[in-house]
RNA sequence: GGCGCUAUCGUCUAGGGGUUAGGACGUGAGAUUCUCAAUCUCAAAACCCGGGUUCGAUUCCCGGUAGCGCUACCA
């Protein structure tokens, strides 16, 4: 078998949001499997809606996703040559022809069909004498080019994921494939691009299964040999709707910027539509690659996840050796405006790192739920302080533990314990309301690891000045307050 | 409207002419105890509807319904 050569091409219309995401990368693990090669192209003919730097973007989100590709990126704006040859290959040999029909023209015709609704182009300039076509070439009136669409017949193909398709060809209109302004459209730019970089298997969304049989006509009449078509089910939101902006973030970019791990995502998204062998989710790109098969694919739209793929980055998060994790957490401290000089050391920032690392989902919950533990500047949660400083005396208890730890030669978690739990004997108080009470002293949060590890991690000094300091505020008159 | 595609727990899915219809996320309950967003255990939860084929259909066929896609000088 010839070798394999597949390809992303996105336009750069957008971020790359995560239906591109998983088209990618199931191109990516196809050829990987396949020991193939991996092009990028880059598919910006509309020069109205492109915008360049949405093309770093997107290069950037590849990149970070860890899908890197063989070949390119290839930019069709600089490629408008290879189209009009093509094009006008296709006018010679009789496949297409010139249309003089202007927008405004074409508008009317349709808005006169009943409702406006089915109308397909009613292939006025083909009729067109060759005498008065050329004369209007030759006076320099603007036109399209349009493929000449046969009249009978049926296009079908067999395609990977979806089996057998067939339209008629009278359901095809003729299509546009150069525009008035000489940028070619997609049904033009991608076929010809395909040819020409010997594509094997085209692998996309399919929303573009329907257009396939207009691209098989240009295919054929430019005597190309046809690719293996393999459309994917679309993905959607939680309202069975395509996946757009209004259901919140749909872009790479926004699951990085909300702490999710590139590999979370890769493995998420290769699991909506397409299951590994056996009863193991979690799966790494490369693991994913020498089972992946494109036959296998499911044919229904998937609806993304949010809650999924949280607790899949739970798993990654969790898995993350502390020389990997540091870094991403301090990154994310940075953007939080935060910072690690909280801890005295590397060694200690690692600690507290391992200490949170194990009930993080995301790497923002290190700078949200875990910003006690980076900043004094933290707040006393509301819901934790009702919960957890109801107790009558608890000023009183927490400033005399606080001296009470202040005077201890060890703060190993085996001394603090042994004093807390003293004091509470002592005092007549339940341990565990001292506890719980001292953990919203110390971070704020109802929820946090172990008091102790907690302890060890702030340091005597730290704590003892956060129990202080909520002894004074449980002190005020209007402690009581939420 | 026309054309195309799809249909298994709330969600992602496995399965397949006879199964207790399996797994994962989420949900509920319990265990644990110092909180849980950690951990462990258990539970509830699905074959869209109607015909046909068949001894037997969730599975195969047809129809309906619903959803999605395409129907641009967007991709």
């Amino acid at each position: 078998m010839a070798d394999i050569r597949v390809r992303f091409a996105p336009s750069p219309t957008g971020y790359l949001h995560v239906g591109g995401a998983r088209t990618a990368l199931y191109n990516w693990l196809f050829a990987r499997r396949m020991k193939g090669v991996f092009i990028l192209r880059i598919e910006d003919t509309d020069a109205d809606r492109s915008r360049p730097e949405l093309t770093t973007a997107i290069l950037e989100s590849m990149e970070w996703l860890g899908l890197n590709w063989d070949e390119g990126p290839f930019r069709q704006s600089d490629r408008l040559d290879h189209y009009r040859s093509m094009a006008a290959e296709l006018e010679r040999a009789g496949h297409a022809y010139p249309c003089f029909c202007t927008p405004e023209e074409l508008q009317a015709k349709r808005s006169l069909a009943e409702g406006g609704r089915p109308w397909k182009y009613d292939r006025t300039c083909r009729m067109i004498p060759e005498r008065e076509r050329q004369e209007r070439l030759a006076g320099g009136v603007p036109h399209v080019v349009r493929f000449r669409v046969p009249e009978t017949g049926a296009t079908d193909f067999e395609d990977l994921v979806f089996g057998r398709i067939q339209v008629e060809n009278e359901e095809i209109e003729d299509f546009v494939l150069l525009r008035s302004d000489g940028q070619p459209t997609y049904h033009l730019s991608v076929v010809a691009d395909d040819v020409d970089m010997r594509i094997t298997h085209v692998v996309r969304g399919a929303d573009h299964l329907s257009n396939t049989p207009k691209q098989i006509l240009v295919y054929r009449a430019a005597g190309a040999s046809l690719p293996v078509f393999a459309h994917l089910p679309l993905i959607l939101g939680p309202d069975k709707q395509r996946l757009s902006k209004r259901h919140g973030a749909t872009s790479v970019g926004a699951y990085r910027d909300q702490g999710i791990l590139p590999e979370a995502l890769v493995n998420f998204l290769a699991l909506l539509g397409w299951t590994p062998q056996g009863d193991e989710e979690i799966l790494s790109r490369e693991a994913m690659a020498q089972q992946f098969d494109l036959s296998t694919v499911s044919r229904s739209n998937a609806v993304f996840d949010p809650e999924k793929l949280a607790w899949m980055n739970s798993q990654y998060l969790r898995a993350l050796s502390l020389d990997r994790l540091a870094p991403l957490v301090e990154t994310e401290l940075k953007l939080s405006g935060l910072d690690s000089s909280i801890t005295a050391s590397r060694a200690e920032f690692k600690q507290t790192v391992a200490l949170l690392q194990p009930r993080m989902r995301t790497l923002k919950d290190f700078s949200e739920g875990g910003r006690a533990f980076f900043t004094d500047d933290f707040e006393y949660d509301p819901e934790a302080r009702k919960k957890f400083w109801k107790a009558a005396g608890l000023s009183h208890l927490l400033q005399k533990l606080a001296e009470k730890l202040a005077q201890l030669k060890s703060f190993e978690v085996g001394a603090t314990e042994t004093a807390l739990r003293g004091l509470a004997d002592a005092d007549g108080v339940k341990a565990g309301v001292l506890i719980n009470a001292t953990r919203v002293a110390l971070t704020g949060q109802a929820v946090a690891p172990g008091l102790f590890d907690v302890m060890k991690v702030l340091g005597q000094a730290r704590t003892v000045g956060r129990l202080r300091r909520a002894a004074d505020f449980l002190g005020k008159p209007n402690a009581g307050n939420f």
